[in-house]
DNA sequence: TAATCCTAGATTGCATCCAATCGCAAGGTT
DNA sequence: AACCTTGCGATTGGATGCAATCTAGGATTA
C-alpha cells in the first residue's frame, strides 16, 4: 500500500484530483465552501471533463458533495458525523495495527521513535499534526492490505480538518496524554505484542473522540 | 439511511450507476470480465459521457476497477482479499448492530423473526442468500448513521458474488450453524443487549470467514 | 408589507467530435 | 525459435457546444 504511479503517466482527472485533496486537505479550501467546475478546470488549464471526473473521485474519498444540478462542496461533518467516524476508527484501526506489526522492521521502529521525540519538542500545531499523521500511518504501513488501508486513509482525511480545530484547542492545555499514549503504543510495537498494540490504539482514539465531543463548538463555524 | 431519491428526479448517470449495480450484483457480469463504455452507452441510449461518470461510482462502490486507458472490469477478489473484507465486516457490523439495536421496534423484530424462520424453511440457495441479506440488513437498519451504514452496504456488495458460492457449496452440507446463529442473535436483540448481540454477530462473521478460507477453490474460476 | 410568481443569469449535465494511449498481431532481428 | 520492434485498429480520455436545471433578484398582488 502507499504505492502510487508516477504522476506524469496518471489521466489528468486523476492528477486533479490529487493536487484538490491535497489542498483541501491543508485548509485551503474549508469546509462548507462551494467548488465550481470552471474555476477549477481553469486553474488546471483543463476543460470541465476531467475536472468533473476528478469530482466524482474526491466524492469517493469523502472530502467533497456533489448535487446534480447544483455543484459541489467541500464536505463539513457534524459532531455526530464526527464521532461516527471516530467509533469507526476506534474498530478499525487497531485491526490495520495488528496485521501490520508482524512486518515492521528494527529501522522503521527507529523512526517510529525519532517522530515520537519530534513531537513531544515542538510547540507547533501544524508540525505536530503532520508527525502525528506520520507516525500513525507509519505503523500502519507494512500490513498487507488494500481495502482496509484505503479506508483508514480515508477516515483521516475527512476527520483532517477536525483534527486540525481540536489540536489548535487542546494546544493550550497539554498534550501529555496523547504522548504517553504515543510510548505506550511503541513499547507494544517493539514487543510485537499485538493485543496490548490495539488496545492501546483503541483508547488513544476514543480519548480524542470523548474530549472532541466536550467542545461541540468546533462544528459550528 | 436506505432512503433513495425519487429515480426519475436523479442524474442520467446516477441511474445508469444504479442499474448497473444491480446487474452486477444479481451475477449478470461474473467477476473479471470486461465493460466496454459504448456497449453500456448503446444498452441505455446515451453517450459515453454519463456512463464514465456512472463507473466512477461503481468504482468507488467497489464494484469495478478502472485502468487509465486500459478499461473497466468488475472486481474480483482473492482469498487474501476476502478474507480481509470479512475481518472488516467482523469489526464494523457489530459496531453497526449496537447502534441500531436501541431503535427497533417491536414490529420490527416481529418481521426478524419472520425471515429467520423462512431461512430454516428454505432449500433453494437464491432464496438463503436474499433472506440473509434483507435479515441482517434489516437489523442494522435503524442505526441513525451515514457511513458506516454505507460501508457495511459496500462490503455486503462486493463480497456477494463470494457468498453466494459459499452458499452453494455449503448448501449440501448444513446451514445449521448460522441458523442457530441467526436464534442466537435475534433473542439478543430482543432483550436489547448489545453487548451479546455483538459477539453473537463477530462469531457469526468469523465462523464464515473461517470456513470460506478451507475451500479456496472458490476464487479460480 | 410580506408572500408569491416569474424572468434572467449562471452553472451543471449530456452529446459529439477529436486526440492520446493501449493491445495485439505481423514482421524483422539475433 | 525466441525476442524485440513497429504499426494499425480499438478504446478510452479530453475539449467544446448546447440543453436542462437551479438560484437570485425584482415585479406583482393580496
Amino acid at each position: 500500500m502507499f504505492t502510487v504511479k508516477d504522476e506524469s503517466e496518471l489521466a489528468l482527472s486523476q492528477k486533479i484530483a490529487n493536487t484538490l485533496k491535497e489542498e483541501i486537505l491543508s485548509g485551503k479550501y474549508p469546509p462548507g465552501i462551494r467548488i465550481r467546475q470552471e474555476i477549477i478546470a481553469e486553474q488546471f488549464g483543463a476543460s470541465r471533463s476531467p475536472v468533473r471526473e476528478a469530482l466524482r473521485i474526491l466524492e469517493a474519498d469523502g472530502l467533497i458533495n456533489l448535487v446534480a444540478h447544483t455543484g459541489a462542496w467541500i464536505s463539513h461533518l457534524s459532531l455526530a458525523e464526527c464521532e461516527e467516524m471516530y467509533q469507526l476508527r476506534e474498530r478499525i484501526e487497531p485491526l490495520l495495527l495488528r496485521l501490520s506489526i508482524p512486518h515492521l522492521s528494527s529501522s522503521l521502529i527507529a523512526e517510529l521513535q525519532e517522530l515520537v521525540t519530534q513531537m513531544e519538542s515542538t510547540v507547533d500545531v501544524e508540525t505536530f499534526l503532520k508527525l502525528d499523521r506520520q507516525f500513525h500511518l507509519l505503523t500502519y504501513s507494512k500490513a498487507e492490505t488494500v481495502l482496509v488501508g484505503e479506508m483508514v486513509h480515508r477516515l483521516w482525511n475527512t476527520t483532517q480538518h477536525y483534527r486540525r480545530a481540536y489540536s489548535q484547542m487542546m494546544a493550550e492545555t497539554s498534550f501529555k496524554p496523547a504522548h504517553y499514549e504515543h510510548h505506550l503504543l511503541l513499547a507494544a510495537i517493539k514487543k510485537g505484542d499485538a493485543d496490548d498494540a490495539e488496545r492501546i490504539l483503541f483508547g488513544h482514539i476514543r480519548r480524542t473522540r470523548l474530549e472532541l465531543a466536550q467542545h461541540p463548538d468546533v462544528f459550528n463555524s
